[in-house]
DNA sequence: TGCGCATATAAGCATATGCCTATATACTAA
DNA sequence: TTAGTATATAGGCATATGCTTATATGCGCA
């Protein structure tokens, strides 16, 4: 039984750094529940889709999320196999649900569902 | 038996941002088994007085440490009364011991005892 | 009172960040 | 192929951040 690697401190900053801002850690916290696409997350943060893209991108990046392409629309959902995934998903727990925005997707019929 | 409030995602992503800072999140990881003055972790971490300054008073402005002065130190310390404690000291868990830093300030004759 | 050390604050500067609009690329379906 | 939708990228701009040097403040002690 092998111990699993510390996190080093310098990767654990870059992926708090992606978590310190608001837009970020909410669609963190979606995402501990449900996969997400740009278009949705536009919706949810009333946001150009450019901003949205590079949030996600920066995520992207990092290894934090992981990106699977349903034909037109690309699904993007937390990388367990991201080394500070531990990290990241301690922190989400602490955080308040966010399936309200969810729900209002739904309502407003923008939910995609990719089955 | 009352539910503790879950942390808003704001105030949590203060706090994250915070942590997002390799100096800052050393400091903090150090902060976790010892006190420290702003003149040690100017030794520490080889950084100008008016710098170390400027995170700490970061950190202490949202609570996330508070300060006691014995003479003419202060001496900073997690603050367990912080609303984002839980999630700051679950995160430092994760990170590597920096014993090393003391370590080296000892030798260097620089660490400051306050009993 | 006055000096020395610890800390805080002010001001300036280079870089990073987050947003926008405009445009390019990728896929679907007619 | 062409139109429509989803996503990515480029470029620009305002603000935030992190560092520096210079200076002010606070405390201990002779």
């Amino acid at each position: 039984m092998i111990a699993k690697e510390a996190l080093t401190i310098d990767k654990a900053a870059m992926a708090l750094k992606l978590m310190g801002d608001k837009t970020r850690l909410t669609m963190l916290r979606i995402l501990t529940d449900h996969d997400c696409c740009v278009c949705e997350f536009v919706e949810i943060f009333n946001m150009s889709q450019p901003s949205i893209s590079q949030h996600v991108r920066k995520m992207k990046d990092i290894g934090m999320i992981k990106e699977k392409r349903h034909g037109q629309w690309i699904m993007y959902s937390l990388n367990e196999d991201f080394e500070g995934y531990d990290m990241v998903k301690s922190v989400l727990h602490l955080l308040p649900v966010q399936d309200h925005h969810l729900e209002e997707l739904i309502q407003k019929g923008k939910r995609i569902s990719c089955d």
